[in-house]
DNA sequence: TTAACATATGAACAAGTGTTCATATGAGCA
DNA sequence: TGCTCATATGAACACTTGTTCATATGTTAA
């Protein structure tokens, strides 16, 4: 009985390299996180969100003016600070009737400006 | 006739801060490279995408490795990769019938660290 | 209390996305 | 030439997502 010279994984797929294969197994990240952090960008990957974020650098506001300086309506702008809250990448501070939102993570704005290169390139 | 005091906007929004709007609104970034930058964090968020970028952190590698290590379809991993390469993040190079892929890009991972502490957090 | 207001939320729908499947392309080899 | 292999591609489909619309919640002021 002879050993194929080619493995094969479950769905059959060829390998080229087997040795890179398995070094570069052993060197990826648990499956969760890498998950998580295509969550994170998911939520930055909506130009709403992006622009609610980038007004948030300049300073806290609430949802109505938000609202007007996207000329958006006050109800898509409350979903996705929601989703934004739900990411901890927004905070809030109730006042009133009023609620405002600022941002809640130093990552972020550095984030910003490594993609902003990328786009410039 | 009297000059109502809350400002609206088109879709009839009431404006809390008509001045900070103001302000804000001036110092946003045109509406195009934002967009951009949704578009280059859409890529970023799946996770199989995610996944192909960070073992092309590890070595560059041919479509069918990568389909053996991410345990998907040639297929699968092909399309993905046409959207990587449609967004210049990664290049390629054909050796025969095989193609290698690379990053194309330095900021990449410097965006995904900072991504991940955001995640730590 | 009632009215006005700021915000949140649920349902619905159109538009977008990732995978599969079948097949095409193109290179190397017999 | 014809066959095999690595990759690319198009259509189809299920699934996800962002907005709108209607309405609920909760606060302030009269």
């Amino acid at each position: 009985m002879e050993i194929e010279n080619e493995s094969r994984n479950p769905q059959d797929q060829p390998v080229a390299d087997k040795e890179l294969v398995e070094k570069v197994r052993q060197k990826m990240p648990d499956e969760e996180p890498l998950y998580d952090l295509a969550e994170l960008f998911k939520v930055f990957g909506d130009s709403t969100r992006i622009r609610i974020i980038w007004a948030l650098f300049e300073a806290d506001m609430c949802v109505c003016d938000i609202a007007n300086l996207l000329n958006m309506s006050q109800s898509a702008i409350s979903h996705q600070l929601r989703v934004l809250k739900n990411s901890r990448l927004v905070k809030y501070k109730k006042s009133g009737k009023t609620v405002y939102y600022s941002l809640n993570d130093d990552h972020i704005k550095k984030i910003f400006e490594l993609g902003m290169e990328h786009i410039m390139e």
